[in-house]
DNA sequence: AGTACCACCTGACGGC
DNA sequence: TGCCGTCAGGTGGTAC
């Protein structure tokens, strides 16, 4: 489930458990979840480096070794899982990093819509995906600015990566609940006080999904994600909660808190 | 610039 | 038990 919370948890995995242990050799399942690196250069870049240091832009994770920086996106289904010597090696892992010390850590993507990429610029990278500030990082004024010189419909234009990163379907429709606004509603009607309360919404939820580890099981009842498999009611009003299919996507939303005359 | 649609992939799940 | 259609939380391309 990797939006931005689930990415941060897996961040904060690899940030325990798989920093400074020298790397052994790298297992690549399938060049198809390579992005504009090949395995060679990848392998050889990781051999006998360790992981230095790892951050978090929207949905990548980016992992640095000396000369150069590892970069992970799970698409829409992956996990990071550090295994000791002797675990079993989860189904859909699609990569595999092994460390001298015996122990090793799995990339897994079960639809291998996930991709391992590799840079040498980090903000070369940034700025070639197009990728906006990170959402949970960004200042309310910027985001004021990134945001209010947009149009049309407000679930499309919060999931757009190149306005702000990290959000995604799952989590514009957290937003748009707590909020009460229609994922229909146009971005140009919101006002200044609007777009600030957007902003600290958006900050609250990605805060608090982080704090629960981005596992729906353990987040209040309040929360829309633990509702998301329909026929459900909603948590606030008790209305059933409806599927609405906005530009492309599912939204999930309580017809009634989220009405789109207000 | 926004929207709608398709493609990329695998596999979990519900209905029959 | 098994087959099949449907659907899934992302991104990138196209066409309008």
């Amino acid at each position: 489930m990797p939006e931005l919370p689930d990415v941060e948890i897996m961040r904060r995995h690899l940030y325990r458990t798989s920093l400074h242990r020298k790397i052994e050799r790298t297992s690549i399942a399938t060049d198809k979840i390579l992005d504009g690196a090949s395995r060679q250069l990848i392998q050889a870049h990781l051999k006998d480096q360790q992981f230095e240091t790892t951050h978090r832009h929207g949905k990548y994770l980016f992992v640095e070794v000396d000369g150069g920086c590892l970069l992970l996106h799970f698409g829409m289904s992956g996990d990071l899982r550090y295994l000791h010597e002797g675990d079993e090696t989860p189904d859909h892992t699609r990569a595999v990093f092994y460390f001298k010390d015996g122990s090793r850590l799995a990339y897994i993507s079960q639809r291998m819509l996930g991709r391992i990429s590799w840079t040498e610029d980090e903000q070369q990278f940034i700025r070639e995906h197009e990728l906006g500030p990170d959402a949970f990082k960004i200042d309310a004024q910027t985001f004021i600015e990134r945001f209010g010189a947009k149009r049309g419909a407000i679930k499309p234009a919060l999931m757009d990566q190149s306005t702000v990163a990290g959000i995604g379907n799952v989590y514009s429709d957290e937003v748009l609940f707590r909020l009460g606004w229609h994922p229909k509603r146009n971005v140009e009607s919101l006002s200044q006080n609007d777009l600030r309360k957007l902003q600290r919404t958006i900050r609250k939820v990605l805060q608090e999904a982080i704090e629960y580890h981005a596992d729906p099981d353990a987040m209040p009842d309040r929360f829309l994600l633990p509702h998301r498999d329909l026929p459900d009611d909603c948590p606030r009003c008790g209305h059933k909660l409806k599927k609405l299919p906005v530009s492309g996507r599912n939204a999930i939303l309580c017809p009634k808190c989220q009405s789109l005359s207000d």
